[in-house]
DNA sequence: AAAAATTGCGGGACTTTTGGGGCAAATTGT
DNA sequence: ACAATTTGCCCCAAAAGTCCCGCAATTTTT
């Protein structure tokens, strides 16, 4: 549940734009001038601020640059055509998007919710998923995979392969399976293909291509 | 490795400096005058700035309250004897040290290895999130970006594309995912833009286009 | 022990993907 | 409105990756 708060000084905007994010599943809040944003800013959070620039007592640039002062939550601005100046003013203050009025309340629904993707993605830096067995490591994050703290080069579909094994490490693989799971059901190839990427992929991994094993008249399977 | 900036009108001076500096293990670059420095400081970054007070042009005093407008590198004076006014005047421009000519280039760089080390240890600047790698340095809070000290100009998309790639730094994205998270989820372009503008930002980065690398099939990644 | 089946491996043709130059459209600044 | 910059697209060549072939090596079956 994303918490927004709408700022505007016509509550018929504020109005229809509450209506929509209640819709979408969003918890609302609503200011009606700078002053109050910066107010309520100071004792609640939000995910995401929808405000309007022209505003009495304080604008919604100012109001942006008072909030970030203290806080960084993401800001979406509202403004009347032909302030093409401020847009670029305004991006300098940290305001993530920016909707021309009058705007369809549709797109103004996805540009909350790309806003809220985006800031949501890169506030908790993305734990990595590593896994290691003995001088063998791998990094599903970045795709990468060392061998004694050396980078290993893969090619994409030996990278997918190796995935795959991985992945299943201690579960048996078929030659039929490993075929249909990592080139797709829709590949009619021959049946040595498998055999060559193993010998590209064993290569790769070097002293550890003792992991991957052949299973005689069945497959492969990486051992744990 | 760090930076100085030797500013003197007398090449002499310079030269001198200059000699132990690199001894020293330092890079360095000169400027004669203080309307020099000023303009050499919006383009470039230096760890110190060593710079005399009487100077045709702009004096050091001048040059040192115009550089703070816009940057708080260290800076060590020089000045002739006798200045001991000026020396008080000049800490209060935040002048982080003095050294009086006729001086010992010894004691010289002694004082210059204090300062980097005191300006270094107080460094982590609590607003600004700078990160560095080898020489190339990014600056998220002024939306800059500099290699091997030099400024580099970027376009918009450049650095949205820039940005995005470190802030996202070891990890393997894809062309959709960075197509649609910088150009935006309403983007239908061309999939060889995305080609175009790592094209271009590698060119912007010269020498350290590499940390951008490429996943064949997949997308890119900035390096760690 | 020989034959059959299966996998390993080097080589190389073929395909896919990317890099880079060039250019036009769009945007921005003057 | 005009000039400059930025952006997006196309094309081609180069690079990288994929796949297949043939044969050797190995294991299993007869």
């Amino acid at each position: 549940m994303y918490r927004l708060l709408i700022v505007d000084d016509e509550i018929g905007i504020r109005e229809v734009i509450k209506k929509y994010a209640v819709f979408e599943g969003y918890e609302v809040e609503e200011a009606s001038d700078g002053m109050e944003v910066v107010r309520i800013c100071k004792e609640k959070t939000f995910d995401l601020i929808i405000m309007d620039i022209m505003m009495p007592e304080l604008d919604g640039f100012s109001a942006c640059r008072e909030i970030r002062r203290f806080c960084s939550t993401p800001v979406i601005m509202l403004s009347a055509r032909g302030e093409e100046y401020d847009k670029i003013h305004g991006f300098e203050l940290g305001i993530d998007d920016y909707v021309v009025k009058p705007f369809s309340p549709k797109e103004l629904m996805m540009r909350i919710a790309a806003v809220i993707k985006r800031s949501q993605a890169q506030e908790p830096h993305p734990q990595k998923e590593i896994l290691s067995f003995e001088g063998l490591k791998v990094d599903f994050t970045g795709r990468l995979v060392y061998v004694d703290g050396q980078k290993v080069d893969m090619s994409p579909k030996e990278y997918d392969l190796f995935f795959y094994l991985v992945k299943n490490r201690g579960i048996a693989l078929t030659r039929e399976k490993l075929i249909s799971d990592v080139w797709g059901y829709d590949f009619f190839g021959d049946d040595r293909t498998l055999d060559t990427h193993i010998k590209l992929l064993r290569k790769s991994l070097g002293k550890y291509s003792r992991f991957i094993v052949t299973l005689r008249g069945v497959g492969y399977r990486f051992e744990e």
